[in-house]
DNA sequence: TTGTAAGCGTTATCAA
DNA sequence: TTGATAACGCTTACAA
C-alpha cells in the first residue's frame, strides 16, 4: 500500500492519461471519449477514489460547510431543531458544523470567528440569551456569508428569519387560563433581552388586558436560565405572596415542571388550587402528573425550513432577493395541569 | 473592498516582501528580523488576516476536524455527552463535525464515508442500535483515522473505548428492588444487539440469581426503541400477565416514564403496588410523580474523557500505544418510584 | 478527444 | 535574514 489517499494523479498515471482527463471523466464533462470515461470510472471505483474536499475548497473558495450556532442542545427544543436541520442538509453537498454558545455572548463571538476563519458558506443561528448586539453577524454578512436567524430573533439585523409566533402562543395560553376561571394569573418569564421572552410576556399582558383581568406586577417573575433549578426560587416567591396566584404561565416546560414541584410541596392541588401551563411541549411533559398543559412549537419543521432557506440563499448568493421572514404558529395543548375550559360547560 | 479574504500574498505585496517571509513571521519562525516581524504582525492584525484552513489542510493532509457519530441527540444522554466533547475539543485546534445516525446502520455507513471523504483526523462514535458489524470503522483505522468508541461498545473492534459499567448499574438497581421487598421483578430491555442492553440484562439476571429470586422469562420484554411510545405496549404486556410483576427495571428513563404512565392508568399505585426504576437520570426524572428512581451515569465526564483520549491518540498517531479501555461507574439514585429499602428498617 | 499549464493559499527547502 | 520555488489535489482555459 502506498501511503495517503488515492488521487487523480494516481488514476491518471495508472491509465497513462493526464489528470485533467481523469477529472473530466469523473465530472461527466461532455468532451470525453466513452471508452476512456468508462475505464476511468471503473478504476476510480476500484481504488475507492474520493475527491479531496480541501483541494476543491481551496480552488472554489468555499468550504461546503454550514455553521450552526445554538445556545445549547440538552433541551429537546434545540436538539429537535438540529435534527430537522440535519435532515435537510445531510443529503445535500454540505456538511454541518454545530456549535454551542452555552448562552454566552463571548463564546458566541468566538464561535463566529472560528466559523468565519473556516470559510463556512453560511450560518444558521439562534443567539444566546446574553447577546444584545449583532455586529458579529453583520461582519459575516459583509464577508458574503449568508446568515439565517431561527427561533430567537435578532432585532435590527437584516437577515432571513424563521421564527415562532411566541406572542400568539402566550396569548392562547393565558386566554385559556382566563376562560377556565382563573383570575390570578402569574407569569414566570425568561431572561429579559430575548425576543421570545419579550413576545411571550407581551402576549400574557395583552391577554389579561383584553379580558379585563387586572395586571399585578408582583405576579411577574423572571427566571435567570431555562433549566429546572432556575424555576424554584421565582415560583416560591409567587406562591408565598399574600394573595397567591391561581395559575402560572411559565416560559418553558422545565420551569413549569419546577413550578409544579414547588406547588405540590406546598400542598397545593394541581389544577384545583393552581393551574400550570408551560411552553415547548417537550415529549416528557405528557408524562408528568398531572400531564402538563403547554404550548407546542413545530420545532422539527422550524429546523428544516431554516436549513432550506439557507441552502437557497447560498445557491443564489448574489441575487438580491429580499430577506424572508417566516413565522410558525404554535398551538396550545391542554392537558391535566390546567382546569377545564368552563365556558364550554353549561351552567 | 477587493473581494475574497486577505491572504499572505496580499500582506506580502503591501509590505514588498515574499509570502514565505510573511508566513515565517506569523508562525514565529526564529529566522526573521524583529522589525519585519513586527510590521508584518501589525498589518496582519489590521487586515484581520485569517489563515486559510483549506490551504493548510491540503498541504498537511489533514482537516483539523474531528467527526462525532451518535444515534440521536434529542435525549439528554447524548446531548450531554456531546456537550462534554465540545468543551474539550472547542478550545483545541480542532473542529467538530457532529453526525446523527438515527439508529440506522445504513445512515451510519454513509456518515463514515462522508467523514472519511472529509479526511477527518479522528472520530468519536457510539454505534447505532442496528449496527452489528464494525468493518466500516476498521476501514477508517486502516486509513490511519483513530477511532474512539464511547458508551455503546463495538465488540471485537480494537480501539480506544470509554464505556459505562452497565452491568453494575443494572445489578445495583435490581438488588435494591429485591432488598426493598419486591419479589416479582420485570425488565423492560432495549434493542438486543446493543452492548449496553446486553450488559444491563446480564446485571438483572445475575442480581436475581445471586439473591435466589427465580427468573421468569415472561417478565422480560424488549422495547424496539428508546422513546416513550416504545414503552407502552411492552409494559401493558407485563402488567396484563396473570401474575403481574411488583417491580419494573426499565432500560432508560423514557421507558420508565411510559411504564409509570401505563401502571397509573391501570390503577396501580407507585411504589406501593409496583416499583419502577429507570436508567440515565435524565434531569426531568426528578420531577415525575413520584420522582423516578434511576441509575445515574457520568455523561458529561464520559464525553470529556472520550474527546481527550482521541486528541492524545491523534497527537501520538504513530506511537503504538495500547488501546485504552475506560469504564465509568454508574450510581443508583433512589427516589420515590421505588419502595424503601426494607433491610435498613428493623422488623 | 486529450494534454499542458496555471492557480487556489500555504509551508518547507534551498539558495542568495 | 530574506526570497524563489515546489508541492499539496484539483479544475479550467487554452493548446494540440
Amino acid at each position: 500500500m502506498k501511503k495517503g489517499r488515492v488521487t487523480l494523479k494516481d488514476i491518471a498515471s495508472k491509465l497513462k492519461l493526464a489528470p485533467s482527463t481523469v477529472s473530466r471523466a469523473l465530472n461527466n464533462h461532455p468532451a470525453i471519449g466513452e471508452d476512456t470515461k468508462k475505464a476511468i470510472k471503473k478504476l476510480a471505483e476500484e481504488l475507492d477514489y474520493q475527491p479531496n474536499p480541501m483541494a476543491l475548497g481551496l480552488l472554489q473558495k468555499k468550504s461546503n460547510t454550514i455553521g450552526v450556532i445554538v445556545p445549547e442542545i440538552t433541551s429537546h427544543f434545540f436538539s429537535a431543531i438540529i435534527t430537522g436541520i440535519q435532515d435537510v442538509i445531510g443529503p445535500s453537498e454540505y456538511n454541518i458544523m454545530i456549535c454551542l454558545s452555552n448562552e454566552s455572548y463571548e463564546e458566541e463571538l468566538t464561535l463566529v470567528k472560528k466559523l468565519s476563519k473556516m470559510r463556512v458558506d453560511g450560518i444558521l443561528v439562534s443567539p444566546s440569551s446574553a447577546t444584545k448586539d449583532f455586529d458579529h453577524f453583520r461582519r459575516l454578512q459583509n464577508n458574503d456569508v449568508p446568515v439565517v436567524v431561527f427561533d430567537r430573533d435578532c432585532p435590527g439585523l437584516e437577515a432571513d428569519k424563521v421564527l415562532v409566533d411566541d406572542y400568539s402562543g402566550a396569548y392562547q395560553a393565558v386566554e385559556y387560563l382566563i376562560r377556565s376561571g382563573c383570575t390570578k394569573i402569574a407569569h414566570l418569564g425568561g431572561p429579559l433581552n430575548l425576543s421570545t421572552t419579550k413576545h411571550r410576556l407581551q402576549g400574557y399582558l395583552d391577554a389579561l388586558e383584553k379580558n379585563k383581568v387586572p395586571l399585578r406586577k408582583d405576579y411577574i417573575q423572571h427566571v435567570k436560565g431555562f433549566s429546572h433549578k432556575d424555576g424554584i426560587k421565582p415560583t416560591k416567591k409567587l406562591l408565598e405572596l399574600e394573595d397567591a396566584p391561581d395559575a402560572i404561565f411559565a416560559i418553558n416546560d422545565n420551569i413549569a415542571a419546577s413550578a409544579m414541584h414547588v406547588a405540590k410541596k406546598m400542598g397545593l392541588a394541581i389544577p384545583d388550587d393552581i393551574s400550570i401551563v408551560g411552553f415547548d411541549d417537550e415529549p416528557h411533559s405528557l408524562y408528568f402528573s398531572p400531564a402538563l398543559s403547554t404550548v407546542w412549537q413545530p420545532v422539527y419543521s422550524l429546523g428544516m425550513l431554516s436549513a432550506r432557506i439557507l441552502l437557497q440563499r447560498i445557491k443564489n448568493t448574489n441575487s438580491n432577493e429580499e430577506f424572508r421572514m417566516e413565522v410558525f404558529k404554535p398551538e396550545l395543548v391542554v392537558r391535566a395541569s390546567s382546569r377545564e375550559d368552563s365556558v364550554g360547560i353549561s351552567d
